[in-house]
DNA sequence: CATGAATGAGTCTTCATTCAT
DNA sequence: AATGAATGAAGACTCATTCAT
């Protein structure tokens, strides 16, 4: 075999050392969620991650690194299953859109770990440049693919009188708001209800596509 | 002259506390504002009073004291400026909702201090109970003035496929969501075209009463 | 009586202040005497002192701080009993010799924990210049006053042959190196003869100046 | 013939051991003199000696012993060398201690690296009486080897007023601290210089046999 | 009332040592 | 024999809170 030991070896604790990081990643988006950014201490990280205490500045460096790596998680992940769905050929600008609102209320982004970790750091971003510029990947987003989808739509069905950018904005800020509801008032807001809550801002923006349930 | 020199000296006293109540909880949202949540110390809010660093502890008992009612005092002026409007009676259901928008996105209430404000206890709202409660009377405040103004305005114009509720949903998600841009990406989004970014959702949901700029 | 009672206030207490100061110089010298520097910590030294842990860090802001200014004040404490030599006009060139002799191995410099700490901070000289920067009032020192001294002898009496330059780095060598000795094998030197050493060099050296005892 | 492969493979591994032992002793010299014994880091021992981060304990078992041993072999590396000359039954004794200047200030043990491992044991030998253990030879040293040279030189001499015992003292104190000005100020201190100033002490001294240059 | 020096529990961080590979 | 990931005790530092003045 072409594949030597020393090379799987390097491999495997290649692996064990990202593996490593993602328990650790997750078991802070988990203490962040609930205990709060600012209660969140090495000890508890750590111990939810079931490692020893000293491990995470092995691995990270220092408690604010790790804090921002986890961001960068959260923020990747969500940028990636968007980009993906703007580069899927075979849907259309409609059905685009409705994958997006799909995917922001869905079960890998829209849970409340993440949603607790997401406004953390909005609260803390306006003293730390460097949280802001880990969230920027967002806005360009929303600048790029969606506004290309929605101008897509408007294009299409005629809607001279909408504006893309405009509707970036409202739902962009929609989906904010909306998964502050999710996080905070869990009694009256669930996923569902924010995707209908989307679906009706588009039936009434885009009558010709989209139809009341 | 049946005020006496005590009552008034008591009542100045009074008066001189509250004062000093206050300065500090300004200088808690300014801290709050540059620093973070986490990052504000009671030595850094006392200096940035100008007072000194055994105060707070004198009139708010505690640092958490002072911080829930910081938050407090940001919710109650934003409710009572709501419910202001919800009781005018000189005003139609319309220009109600118009004065909201013109509220939400005043100086008043919409300054990058107090959004900073709200968002870093919303940050830590799932951890600790009672910043949810503080914040709750804002829920009350959709369900109930907000839906009540909406509602008017749906019978008033005969949308008969309107639901009062998804919109207050919808306006009350797209103020969050507009107050983070606000927060954090100010070069992209400003108080001006907040509002009319909310005026365009009305004009698409209420066509006959909302007419474009 | 023109002393107001707020300026005695601010007097006492930057009295207290330097009080505290003192305290935790004195105790840092004591901790590094009695466990090496690299083992002093600050629980030892506040405890040494009576003190609180915080107040380190209050007072010198940080351990490096507290260190630095250890050695500060032990330095220039040598330093301030040279100079008032240097300056007596009362002395002859030799009475002032004598005087830096007795100076230097009397009880008010040459004792073991400030020796000690002489020797701590000159092992981590090399790594370390703002110790290297601390320490350098002692080179021009014996540059300057103890050259003088030395120039004065020589030219008094005729000894054409002797190099004050070479005399300086002799003297300041050897009181180094019988410090040493002090502090390691008090066993085998004494202050008492270790000014024997330093009289019978000058003896050799000025033999028409220093007798043999 | 009679060497077995096996003994020559323990023979092997015997030296490598050793070698294994050296390098990493030579590190740690390297490493006290740039980072200062108390910033030393077994992490940064093994790095500088280019080995992995658990060879010390294999080899040392500890960190302070790896750093007693270091010690060690400075240590007899100088008792070796003065040995060396006091057993040259070649040289005089003048020449004797012109061997001991040479070799004092030489290029072999004379160097800021193994100088800064000296004044940092010694800084921290009050405070570690193994650390003192160590050093002892060194006077034994002095007391023995030097005494006979310097007697044999008086008594050569005629010296009648001159006392061995002091002469030892100070020669040894001279080259701690002419080696204190070579660690410390190597800009006003060379090896050279050092070389002459203990010269100059011995012409003083011992006019007869020491010719100014 | 007001002050700010002092306290010490709590936290992050470092690093010698261990041990599975 | 050698490696380096993992551990956790120990240390420096922070900061809310107290209290003598």
């Amino acid at each position: 075999m072409a594949i030597t030991a020393s090379h799987q070896k390097r491999t495997k604790r290649a692996d064990a050392k990202e593996v490593r990081r993602q328990e650790l990643i997750q078991a802070t988006m988990k203490c962040i969620a609930r205990s709060g950014l600012s209660n969140t201490t090495m000890a508890e990280i750590t111990q939810e991650a079931g490692l020893s205490l000293g491990i995470v500045n092995l691995h990270f460096q220092s408690k604010e690194n790790l804090l921002q790596e986890t961001l960068r998680v959260v923020s990747e992940e969500y940028i990636e299953g968007w980009e993906k769905i703007g580069h899927n050929g075979k849907l259309s600008a409609v059905e685009k859109l409705e994958a997006c609102i799909e995917f922001d209320f869905g079960p890998k982004v829209c849970t409340r770990d993440k949603l607790a970790v997401w406004f953390s750091f909005w609260g803390e971003s306006k003293a730390r440049p460097a949280y802001q510029k880990i969230c920027s990947g967002h806005d360009e987003l929303a600048d790029g693919t969606l506004r290309r989808i929605l101008q897509d739509i408007i294009d299409e069905g005629g809607y001279v009188s909408r504006n893309a950018d405009q509707i970036v904005h409202t739902y962009t800020a929609m989906v904010t708001g909306l998964s502050l509801d999710l996080l905070v008032t869990p009694k009256t807001m669930d996923r569902n209800l924010a995707k209908q809550v989307c679906h009706h801002y588009f039936v009434a923006v885009f009558p010709g596509h989209f139809a009341s349930y």
